[in-house]
DNA sequence: CGGCAGTACTG
DNA sequence: CAGTAC
DNA sequence: GCCG
C-alpha cells in the first residue's frame, strides 16, 4: 500500500497542470458556450428559489434556542468599572460607534456609499457565478442569476437588465422601483445603518408608503442625508406619513419603546410568514403590515407597546416591501433562495435587516434583543448612559412584555423563561450538530492518522532512501510513456473514487510529444486522466481505446499509435488535443456544484437531466478540442453514452458527498483541535475521497535522483542540512520537490516575511504526533531550528540571524516600498538560515543557501569572520566588520525605529503613519495619547490607542475559547443550522492567540443562507457586551461573505479587548476558508505560491484554474478562471498536490 | 527589471 | 487612491 | 534584497 501511495505521490507531484492548457480552454469556453452557459445559468437560477421556496414556518424563534446560554451572558454581573470602562469609551461601546460617522458629511458617506454599492455589486456579481457555475463569463452578462424569483409579481416585470441596472442603481436613483427596492436594504441596512449611527440620532422609523417603492429608497437616502436634522421633519413628501414614527424616533422615551419592541418584530415577522405561506408575495407586502400590526398590538398591549410594534411592524412591512425577494438572489450566490421561502429565523434576520435592524441598531444598547442581558435596571441604565438618553421605563416594558405576550414573545426572545419544549428540541438539535463529531471524528481521525502516518512512513522512507523511492526515482528518469502509462493502470486495479472522475469510462490513450521517455509533462497528463477516473491504455489499440489525446502534430501521434495515416484510427475514437481533458474538467467540476443544488431541490431526476444536458453540452463540445481538423467528427456518437453515464453517476456521489457534508464540529471540546479541524463531510463519498487522497496526495516521493542530478552545486553544501534547505533549492518546484513537506519549497518565500520570533510554545503539541508530522525527521528539527538543544545555537548560525534580523527590523521600521522588500528578503535569509544545520564558514557557502544573496552573504561571512577573527583575539578585523555593520544598525536603528514600531503598534498605523508622525515630532506613545501636535486619529485609530496594550497582548488559548463559547450559541440561536468555527491560530493549536477569528457559514442544503445572519449576531453580541468596538464592518450586509472586525471581551469588568474577526463565507466556500483563515501565514503563502506555479489561483474563496492574466501586467486578470475546488480544505490539498494536513501540522513558522 | 498574495475596509 | 489589516 |  504504501508502494502505491508512493507512486501517486509522485504522480501527484508531477501532476504539471493545466497551465496554458487551461488558459486556452478557458478561451475557447468563453468564445464557445458563452451563450449555453448564461443559459444554463439562468435556467438553473430559475429553480432553487422557485415554488418550493414557501416552506414551513419555522417554530422556533429567534434568539431563544439557546436560552440558557445567553442567560449564563448576561447573568454575568456587570459592576460598575465595567460600566465605567464602557463609558469612557463611549463613543466605540455602541454599536456603529458614533465616530466612525460622525466625522465625515453625510453626503460623503453617500457618494462613498455608492462606490461600495458598485464595488460590492460587482463583488456579488462574481459571486453569483464563480462558485456555482463553474463556468466563466463575463459578469455582467449573467442574465439568469436574478431572474430565479419565483414572485410574478416582480419577476415577470423585470428584465435581467433591468434588474442589473437596479443593482447598480441602488443608491443612484432614487426613484427606484419595487425591485429597486429589494436590493437596497441589504446595502442599506449597512451603510444607513452606519451614517445614522454617526450622526448619533437614533434612525428615524419611518414609514413608507405600501405602494410607495421611492419611500424606502429614499428612507435610506434620507437617513443619510438628514441623519438628526430629519428627525422631526421629513423633507421628502413620501415620508410624511411619517410623522407619527419620527416624532417616536425622536423622542428619546419613544424611542425605547421602539427598541424594546424588538420581539414584536420577530413576532411581526413570524406573523409575516405566515401571509406568506397561504398568500401569494404580492398580497403579502400589505398582508404582512397588517398582520404585523394587528398581531403586534395584539400580543403586546399598552401604549407603548403599541408605538414598539406600530413602528416596528412599519419597518417591518417595510423591510418586507423592500426585501420580500431575491435578496438573496441579487447579492447571493444564486443559490440563495428567496426570503420568503420560509420563516425560518435566519428569513427573518434577512427581511429585517435591510430596515428592520437598521432601527434595533439604532437603539441598540437599550434594545436589547437578547433580553436576558439587559433584564436589570442597571444594565439598561448604564448601556443608557453610553447611548444617549434613555429611561427606567425601557425595562419595565420589558418586563411587561414578557409578561403581557409570554408564550409568543418570550418564546421569542427567551426572557430567561425555560424554553419551550420546541425550543429544546431546537436546541439540542443544535448539540446534535456538534455531537457528531464525538464518536464520528474519532474513527475519522483514526482514518486520517493512518492515512497521515503511512504518508509520512512513505516520505520518511523515501527520504532516508526507501526502496519506494528507488522505484519512483527509476520511473522518473528512464520511464516511457508506455512504461509509465502501463505502471499507472496496474496500479491502478483499485478505482479511485473522486468526486470528479469523470474520465471514468474512458479509455485514452494518451501521446506525449516525446515518446522516447515520458516528460514531466507526459506523466503529468498522464497521472491526470488516471485521477480524474481516466483509464489510460499503455499501448494503442484501437479496440480498447475510446479516445486518443494529443497535442503532437499527425506526425509523432502516428508513430506513437504505430499507424501510418489518421484515416486508420476508427471513426468511433476521437483525436482531441489536451485541451479536451481539461475541458471535461471543467465540465466536471461545474455539474458537481451544480448538481448540489439540484439534486436537492429537484431531485434527482432533474439532476440527471441536468447532468445529461450538460453531457450534451458537452458533446457538441468535443469536436473543439478535435486534434486533426481531418478527425473532427470522429468519435461523437460514441462519446454520448459513455459520456452521460459516466457524468450521471458521478453527479450523484457529488450529490451524495454534499449532502451529507454536515456540520460537525463541536466547540465543547475546541480543545480538541482534531476535532475541530473535522470540518469535513464524513461519509462514503467522502471516504472514497480520503482513499483518493491517500493514493493520490500522498506525499511526493523524494526526488533524489533530481537531487543528485540536480547538478547543482549549492545543494550540496546543503545536504546534510535540514530538508528545508535543501528543498528550498529546487528549481523547478513543480517536479522538484518530493521532499517531505511538499511545501517545503515554497516556505521559503512564505517564511521569508515573516519575522519568525521562535516562539517555541506550541511546537510541543507537536511532539505528541511525531507520526503525523510530514516532515521527515530531519526537517522536523529543521522547522523548529533545534528547539531540543536550544541552547547552543538555537541554531548553528544563531548569531548571524540575529544580526539579520536587526537589519531586517531597521527596514520594516522604514517606510519605504525599498525597505519593505528589503526587509522581507532578510526575511528569506533569516530562515534559510535558521534551517542551515552548520554554521556558515565562508562567503560562498552562505551565499550557496537559496534565499542569500551577494550581499547577505557577505554581511554574513564577514560577521562570521570577524567573529573568528574576535576568538583569535584579532581584534582589529573584528572591530572593522563590527563598527561597520553595527555602527549602522547603531546608527540607524536609532529613534524612528524604535518610535515607529511602537507607533504601528496602534491598530490602524501602518508604516506611513508612523513616519509621518515621527516626522512630525512624535516620538512616545504619550505624545500620541496627549494629541501632540493636534495630531487627529481616525476612528479605528482612537480605539486601537484606547486599548493599546489589549491589542498587543495574545489571549490564552483558554480566553479565546471562553470568548468563542459565549459567541457560539448566541449565533446558533439564531440559526441552529450554523457552521461556526473558531479558526486562526486557536485553531492551529497555539496556546496563546493573538486575534479570534470565527468563521461562519451555514449549508445551503434547505435552501436558506446564512445571509442576513451576521448583522443580527453583531447586534446581539454588542447587546451582551462581548462585542464592544467595531472596527470595520462589512459594505454590505446582503453579501454571503463578509468580514467584520472588531473588539471584543469576556463578560467580567476587568477583561482586555480582544481583536475579534467575524467572517461569514459562502457555504461553497467553506473549504477554502477554513484553509486561509486557518493558516498560518507562511503555510497560506507557501499554498498559495504552490498554486500559483501550478498554474491555479487560490484565495479564501477557492482554488481556481484557468485564471488567465494579462500578458503585459501578470497582476491583472483577465479572466478569473474556474473554481476548481473550495468546498474543503481536502480538496484543495488534494488537488495542489499537498498531504493533508492538520491545522496544527500547518504551523511552519 | 519586475515580482515578491490577494482582498476588503477606511478616509 | 493610499493606507491598513488579515 | 533575492530571484528569475
Amino acid at each position: 500500500m504504501d508502494d502505491i501511495n508512493e507512486f501517486f505521490a509522485e504522480q501527484e507531484k508531477r501532476m504539471n497542470l493545466p497551465d496554458e492548457d487551461i488558459d486556452e480552454y478557458i478561451r475557447s469556453r468563453m468564445q464557445g458556450f458563452h451563450k449555453e452557459s448564461g443559459v444554463q445559468g439562468w435556467s438553473k437560477e430559475d429553480t432553487p428559489g422557485g415554488d418550493n421556496s414557501i416552506q414551513t414556518l419555522d417554530p422556533c424563534p429567534p434568539a431563544s434556542r439557546e436560552g440558557n446560554s445567553i442567560m449564563h451572558i448576561s447573568d454575568t454581573p456587570q459592576d460598575e468599572t465595567s460600566f465605567g470602562m464602557t463609558s469612557t469609551t463611549s463613543g466605540h461601546t455602541l454599536w456603529l460607534p458614533g465616530q466612525l460617522k460622525r466625522k465625515s458629511p453625510q453626503a460623503l458617506e453617500i457618494a462613498r456609499y455608492e462606490k461600495r454599492t458598485e464595488k460590492a455589486r460587482n463583488r456579488s456579481a462574481s459571486h453569483l457565478m464563480t462558485p456555482n457555475l463553474f463556468t466563466s463569463f463575463p459578469r455582467n452578462e449573467h442574465p439568469g442569476l436574478i431572474i430565479n424569483a419565483p414572485d410574478v409579481t416582480w419577476a415577470a416585470k423585470r428584465t435581467p437588465a433591468d434588474i442589473d441596472s437596479n443593482s447598480e442603481m441602488v443608491f443612484d436613483h432614487f426613484t427606484g422601483n419595487v425591485v429597486r427596492n429589494r436590493m437596497v436594504p441589504s446595502a442599506y441596512a449597512s451603510r444607513s445603518t452606519r451614517a445614522l449611527h454617526s450622526s448619533a440620532v437614533h434612525v428615524p422609523i419611518l414609514r413608507d408608503s405600501p405602494g410607495n417603492v421611492n419611500g424606502t429608497t429614499r428612507r435610506g437616502q434620507d437617513s443619510h442625508r438628514d441623519g438628526q436634522a430629519n428627525v422631526g421633519c421629513s423633507t421628502d413628501p413620501d415620508l410624511e406619513g411619517d410623522s407619527s414614527l419620527v416624532s417616536a424616533a425622536s423622542d428619546p422615551a419613544k424611542n425605547k419603546v421602539v427598541s424594546r419592541a424588538m420581539p414584536v418584530v420577530e413576532e411581526f415577522c413570524r406573523s409575516s410568514n405566515h401571509a406568506t405561506v397561504c398568500g401569494s408575495r404580492s398580497r403579502v407586502v400589505k398582508t404582512a403590515k397588517n398582520v404585523g400590526v394587528e398581531n403586534s398590538t395584539a400580543t403586546t398591549p399598552g401604549n407603548h407597546s403599541v408605538i414598539g410594534a406600530f413602528s416596528l411592524s412599519q419597518n417591518a412591512s417595510s423591510s418586507k416591501a423592500a426585501v420580500p425577494g431575491p435578496i438573496g438572489t441579487i447579492h447571493g450566490n444564486g443559490r440563495d433562495r428567496h426570503p420568503n421561502d420560509s420563516a425560518d429565523v435566519l428569513d427573518h434576520q434577512s427581511r429585517l435587516s435591510p430596515a428592520g435592524f437598521a432601527p434595533q441598531f439604532v437603539s441598540s444598547p437599550a434594545a436589547q434583543p437578547v433580553p436576558d442581558v439587559s433584564p436589570s435596571p442597571r444594565s439598561a441604565s448604564d448601556t443608557d448612559d453610553l447611548n444617549g438618553p434613555r429611561d427606567e421605563a425601557a425595562p419595565k416594558i420589558w418586563a411587561r412584555l414578557q409578561l403581557e405576550s409570554h408564550a409568543n414573545v418570550s418564546s421569542i426572545t427567551s426572557f430567561g423563561t425555560t424554553p419551550p419544549r420546541h425550543l429544546k428540541r431546537a436546541v439540542s438539535e443544535a448539540s446534535d450538530i456538534e455531537a457528531p463529531s464525538s464518536p464520528g471524528s474519532p474513527d475519522q481521525a483514526r482514518q486520517k492518522l493512518r492515512r497521515t502516518v503511512s504518508s509520512t512512513r512513505g516520505i520518511k522512507g523515501t527520504s532516508s532512501i526507501a526502496k519506494g523511492v528507488k522505484k519512483t526515482k527509476e520511473k522518473t528518469k528512464l520511464v516511457t510513456p508506455l512504461e509509465y502509462a502501463q505502471k499507472l493502470q496496474s496500479i491502478l486495479d483499485v478505482p479511485v473514487p473522486r468526486k470528479t472522475s469523470y474520465l471514468k469510462g474512458k479509455h485514452i490513450f494518451y501521446v506525449g510529444g516525446d515518446m522516447q521517455y515520458a516528460s514531466t509533462k507526459t506523466r503529468g497528463r498522464m497521472d491526470f486522466i488516471v485521477k480524474y477516473g481516466g483509464t489510460l491504455v499503455p499501448t494503442y489499440d484501437s479496440t480498447i481505446v475510446t479516445h486518443i489525446v494529443t497535442d503532437a502534430s499527425a506526425r509523432p501521434t502516428l508513430r506513437a499509435l504505430s499507424l501510418r495515416s489518421l484515416s486508420e484510427i476508427p471513426d468511433h475514437i476521437p483525436t482531441v488535443t489536451w485541451n479536451w481533458v481539461i475541458s471535461g474538467f471543467g465540465r466536471a467540476t461545474k455539474g458537481k456544484g451544480r448538481t448540489n443544488e439540484d439534486t436537492k431541490d429537484k431531485g434527482e431526476a432533474n439532476a440527471a437531466n441536468r447532468n445529461d444536458e450538460q453531457d450534451n453540452e458537452a458533446l457538441n463540445l468535443d469536436f473543439l478540442y478535435a486534434a486533426f481538423p481531418e478527425r473532427i467528427n470522429a468519435g461523437r456518437s460514441w462519446q454520448q453514452s459513455s459520456n452521460r453515464q459516466g457524468k450521471c453517476k458521478e453527479a450523484l456521489e457529488c450529490d451524495h458527498t454534499s449532502g451529507m457534508a454536515s456540520i460537525k464540529s463541536s466547540h465543547h471540546d475546541s480543545g480538541d483541535l482534531s476535532r475541530i479541524s473535522d470540518f469535513t463531510p464524513k461519509n462514503q463519498s467522502m471516504k472514497g475521497t480520503e482513499r483518493a487522497y491517500s493514493c493520490l496526495t500522498v506525499l511526493p516521493p523524494p526526488p533524489l535522483n533530481l537531487r543528485s542530478t540536480d547538478g547543482y552545486t549549492r545543494t550540496k553544501k546543503a545536504i546534510s542540512g535540514p530538508s528545508e534547505v535543501k528543498r528550498t533549492k529546487r528549481t523547478s518546484p513543480v517536479c522538484g520537490n518530493g521532499t517531505e513537506d511538499p511545501l517545503a519549497e515554497y516556505y521559503a518565500f512564505a517564511k521569508a516575511e515573516h519575522d519568525a520570533a521562535w516562539k517555541h510554545d506550541e511546537s510541543d503539541s507537536d511532539a505528541d504526533e511525531g507520526l503525523e508530522i510530514h516532515r521527515g525527521p530531519a526537517p522536523k528539527r529543521g522547522f523548529t531550528c533545534d528547539r531540543n538543544e536550544p541552547q547552543q545555537s538555537a541554531c548553528a548560525n544563531q548569531d548571524i540571524v540575529d544580526k539579520l534580523e536587526e537589519l531586517m527590523e531597521l527596514h520594516k521600521a522604514k517606510p519605504s516600498e525599498e525597505d519593505r522588500w528589503r526587509a522581507f528578503s532578510y526575511g528569506k535569509c533569516i530562515h534559510a538560515l535558521r534551517n542551515y544545520p552548520k554554521q556558515i564558514r565562508s562567503f560562498s557557502e552562505a551565499r550557496s543557501i537559496r534565499g542569500v544573496g551577494e550581499k547577505t552573504a557577505l554581511k554574513a561571512s564577514s560577521f562570521r569572520n570577524s567573529l573568528d577573527c574576535a576568538i583569535k583575539g584579532d581584534v582589529q578585523i573584528m572591530e572593522i566588520i563590527e563598527t561597520g555593520s553595527l555602527k549602522r544598525i547603531t546608527y540607524e536603528n536609532t529613534e524612528d525605529v524604535e518610535a515607529t514600531k511602537v507607533f504601528q503598534g496602534i491598530y490602524g498605523v501602518g508604516r506611513q503613519t508612523a513616519f509621518a508622525w515621527f516626522s512630525s515630532g512624535l516620538r512616545t506613545l504619550d505624545d500620541v495619547k496627549s494629541r501632540k501636535g493636534g495630531l487627529k486619529l481616525s476612528a479605528v485609530q482612537e480605539i486601537g490607542l484606547t486599548f493599546y496594550d489589549d491589542i498587543n497582548s495574545r489571549m490564552p488559548r483558554i480566553e479565546a475559547e471562553m470568548i468563542f463559547n459565549l459567541i457560539k450559541p448566541i449565533a446558533l440561536s439564531i440559526d441552529n443550522s450554523l457552521f461556526i468555527e473558531i479558526m486562526g491560530s486557536f485553531r492551529r493549536g497555539k496556546a496563546d492567540c493573538g486575534d479570534i477569528d470565527i468563521l461562519i457559514t451555514r449549508p445551503t442544503s434547505d435552501g436558506r443562507t446564512h445571509q442576513g445572519l451576521l448583522p443580527a449576531l453583531l447586534e446581539h453580541l454588542h447587546a451582551a457586551n462581548i462585542l464592544t468596538e467595531d472596527l470595520a464592518i462589512p459594505d454590505n450586509f446582503a453579501d454571503l461573505e463578509l468580514t467584520y472586525r472588531g473588539l471584543c471581551k469576556l463578560p467580567s469588568p476587568d477583561a482586555k479587548r480582544r481583536r475579534i474577526d467575524i467572517l461569514c463565507v459562502p457555504w461553497e466556500s467553506r473549504g477554502a476558508a477554513l484553509l486561509y483563515y486557518t493558516g498560518d501565514d507562511i503555510f497560506n503563502r507557501a499554498m498559495r505560491m504552490k498554486a500559483n506555479v501550478l498554474g491555479y489561483s487560490l484565495n479564501q474563496r477557492g482554488l481556481y484554474a484557468g485564471v488567465v492574466r494579462d500578458p503585459r501586467d501578470r497582476r491583472v486578470k483577465v479572466c478569473d478562471g474556474t473554481i476548481i475546488a473550495s468546498e474543503t480544505e481536502q480538496e484543495i490539498f488534494q488537488i495542489l498536490g499537498v498531504p493533508w494536513q492538520k491545522p496544527r501540522e500547518r504551523i511552519r513558522d
